[in-house]
DNA sequence: AATGAATGAGTCTTCATTCAT
DNA sequence: AATGAATGAAGACTCATTCAT
């Protein structure tokens, strides 16, 4: 028995093993485009039943987040240490950069970033406490004079996320993402 | 017999009677909330065979072009009226709230704005005539310094398409509408 | 195009014969024994698609009820006619024989006839008429003393349903029949 | 260790005890109107595996059979009771009254009751004893007058289960049960 | 040109039972 | 003896598309 760092549990071994297999295909499935996760293939893909993959995630939303769990958990040590550090304007530029190349690289990250409605209160857990980092950087950003009053965590967060859709509207995504993220940036100081 | 405007052929009056029809259900669909289009419904709403339908519109996105000529010529004109307007920036500003608006309330305009592809090349050619326009209008109140270089009229439609993205995803889209337009704005701008 | 006599309506040839085709292989797999009326296996047998059955049926009980529509109306003459007769308790003793022994032999129609939920309007209709005409029967059965007060149609509908249960449960039911049916006549008689 | 009674070999305490609790749970859903007795769901409500109620209880019958026990041993008493009293008549009537009630309260008790065939000899055994005493009841009533000849015990066990089941068509089975039950104890005379 | 019945692959979901732990 | 994760057959149902009428 290993101890399960997603679900505060112990899993059994051929449990985990059968859970990580999953989680496996269906990461890779997303990394192909295919975001359509139907359970059928992914439990054909892993070697294992079905109904393993029901128990493990009852549904698909419930699935996209446990992929996402250890990717929300880091993003929450990377928003507290971009809160700490001296230069509120530079970190908060450079985490908006990076959580918009997260986005583009992983559409299923995007989708659960975007979501206001979880599945598994864990999510939703991990959300507020990004929230509340992010709120943090955002009010000594704005001390600065890089942020309106007025824009809230959410709001960027939406914000990014539009952006985010912007680039993927194009066809050179590259190319848009720094000049798009600089209109944002831009944006968001406080009108002249 | 009365001319098509829409396929520069002739259509037989009950041909042309049912085109309308289908249109007139999917439009009502889609104003609805459904977007799903289903063919099998709409042809039952509308009171005609799935296959006359299919006859009329090959796809679901050549349905959605055919809904939107009308609305797209219109657009056409008033980008153009915009760009001869004496102060450009307001007129800019005031294109893209309306256009924003529009995408808020039509989701079907929302994604044939946002798509690159086209079922039916009369739709291109609205849109690179609608580019046309833009892009004069833009060139115009860059020279009023309200616009960066290196931002065309493609950039544009894709940042208030990722802007109109960023309202939907919050629950009160009234509220954030102006809001983000307002950063846009901004951020259109030359930087500092 | 045929009149299709379960519908009131016009059905295409060919949807006729495919409805005909279904019902054939529904009622052989009941004669059969199977009562669980599958669709997907019914439509491999009566070689159509799944879909087909669907349109023609939408659940399982309306297709059990279509399969009885015939074998209803014919009751209606039935009990008609017994109720004419001259000799009404020898008619409804006979009456119920007749349908103690359909109960037996065919379990859809058991079902059916037992249950108070139809999915079919016309089906209700039938039995509304069946009720009607065996109350007839039984009000001149009762003038003979044949049947004590207070028992109406329906009673003696759910009797006869109990005793077709009775009989079911043995492993005789040839056997039996007969001998309960007798408790059942000489039960629907006036205490003594 | 204590001695399993049910089952002829002594039973680990702990296996007694999770035994219980699962016949408990398997009580409740009955009694819930949950006839389904899904193993999965009883062993989860019960905190044990699934595969300790299989231990246990190999079918569903068995469970079933082994909630019955007690019940069926305390019905052998009334049974042979009843077959003492004076007054074998009304004896009959009081004991078939009070089955009725039983099989209308206990979906359970009812499906055991009927069953010809049962998954564990010792209730086939019980059901023997009960045969014999209602045998014996059955007989001083003949004499009475007020079983008919050609009537054994199996037969008024089905008669009485048919008209269970024809209380339980109707949707007022308080109203119809003593009616129905009426009937029954008057069929059972010789007829007039 | 219109019809709409038919198609049937595709997907979802459950649950009785087994067996490795 | 107990556990409960795993299994996967089984069955239900939908809907985009075709094609005979």
């Amino acid at each position: 028995m290993t101890p399960d760092p997603e679900r505060g549990a112990t899993l059994r071994a051929d449990a985990a093993r059968n859970r990580e297999r999953v989680l496996r295909i269906a990461r890779e499935q997303l990394a192909a485009g295919d975001d359509s996760l139907m359970f059928n293939s992914i439990a054909r893909l892993a070697g294992v039943g079905v109904g393993t993959v029901y128990r493990h995630f009852p549904t698909r939303q419930a699935m996209l987040e446990a992929l996402l769990v250890e990717r929300f958990q880091h993003m929450i040590g990377e928003v507290r240490a971009a809160a700490a550090e001296e230069d509120a304007v530079t970190s908060l530029h450079r985490l908006l950069r990076l959580t918009l190349q997260r986005m583009l690289k992983d559409s299923g990250f995007a989708a659960v970033f975007e979501s206001d409605s979880d599945a598994d209160g864990r999510m939703s857990a991990m959300k507020g406490e990004l929230e509340l980092a992010l709120t943090h950087l955002l009010d000594r950003a704005r001390e600065a004079g890089a942020v309106r009053p007025g824009l809230g965590a959410d709001d960027v967060r939406r914000l990014i996320c539009g952006i985010g859709h912007a680039v993927r509207i194009g066809d050179d995504q590259a190319k848009y993402a720094e000049i798009y993220l600089a209109v944002l940036l831009e944006g968001l100081r406080p009108p002249r």
